[in-house]
DNA sequence: TTACTCATGTAACAAGTTACATGATTTA
DNA sequence: TAAATCATGTAACTTGTTACATGAGTAA
């Protein structure tokens, strides 16, 4: 059985997401966190308050955040790391196992089933999946001018991600 | 309020990889399709029984999938793909939005924490990081031998993106 | 007969999603 | 004052996970 909480296996993509982004801030409100989740196209979560919210709240039980209510009538809350966050950062931005998987990737995913298609058919749909990767590709481009260092980091690994799949089109178009 | 059952918004990734595969197979049983995605390295699920088989029973009942059921006292099914099941492979295949998605990649969420690190700190991580990668590849490379054409065209993409991420190591490490 | 593999399945739980509810504050 | 935005939160649901249960067939 496994035990429920904080748990001792260590914090969830999320969890460990939004305590790296509270470091980052200093100190953030859930709701500004969430946006900040909700603009950035290099998140995979869709920053919905279902999840951002409880697990925010599950952090601060766990004593990985503190919470500082303001008196602004709309009961505002100021997040921010604790020391016993900082060092359950650690593990999780360390640990090999995940960091090394390929993740969940749903182009990767269709892959036997484009391979299964007959060759005319194949052609259409891989052409159509290189003009919307390539569009992808140009927003990524635009809006990494917008960003700071870090999400630069983040977008480059990206866009090195789609490129990778033009090429495995390039590959794979005819054959 | 989202509908249930085998949902007009589409299937999941999970459903869509499982009617891609029992197609390739022609006919399969849930317990070689579970141990297909228990092995393969490409593959994202643990291919845990709680997920396969409420999930090909769900497909089932939508009428995606046939199952015959073998009189060896074991009880084995056999499932098979529907005319029904084979167009609503299609859409799933053809998800633009989906398709061009980064999905979720656990290196790359770490990519903040890591620039958040001072010089030595982060030095030392991000060659423990670039060893494992390695490993990963060589590991990738020894598997793919043992595949076939559609899976070694899956593990082409991963090692792909494994190489994407020893570029960024490399810009990343001395900064 | 003991142990392993084949095969199906369930129960309890975790953690995300959408959609909605509620209210304060700011701006047009 | 009406509408938009800031801000927190909950409810119902979906779908995945681990861990276990059950039993048939096979090889030592």
């Amino acid at each position: 059985m496994r035990p429920s909480r904080i748990r001792k296996a260590g914090l969830t993509e999320l969890e460990g997401a939004i305590l790296a982004a509270v470091r980052r801030a200093g100190s953030i409100t859930p709701y500004k966190l969430r946006h900040a989740f909700l603009v950035s196209p290099s998140m995979e979560w869709s920053g919905s308050a279902g999840a951002v919210y409880p697990a925010m709240r599950r952090l601060k039980g766990g004593g990985l955040l503190t919470a500082k209510r303001s008196d602004d009538g709309r009961g505002t809350e100021h997040y921010s790391l604790t020391k016993k966050g900082g060092r359950a950062l650690k593990p999780w931005a360390a640990d090999m196992s995940r960091v090394v998987g390929a993740g969940s990737d749903p182009f990767r995913t269709r892959v036997p089933e484009w391979l299964m298609l007959a060759g005319g058919e194949r052609a259409r749909l891989l052409a159509k999946i290189e003009r919307a990767v390539r569009a992808r590709c140009r927003a990524l481009k635009a809006e990494m001018a917008k960003h700071g260092r870090v999400e630069r980091a983040q977008f480059a690994l990206e866009l090195d991600l789609q490129r990778a799949r033009l090429r495995w089109i390039a590959a794979h178009k005819r054959a």
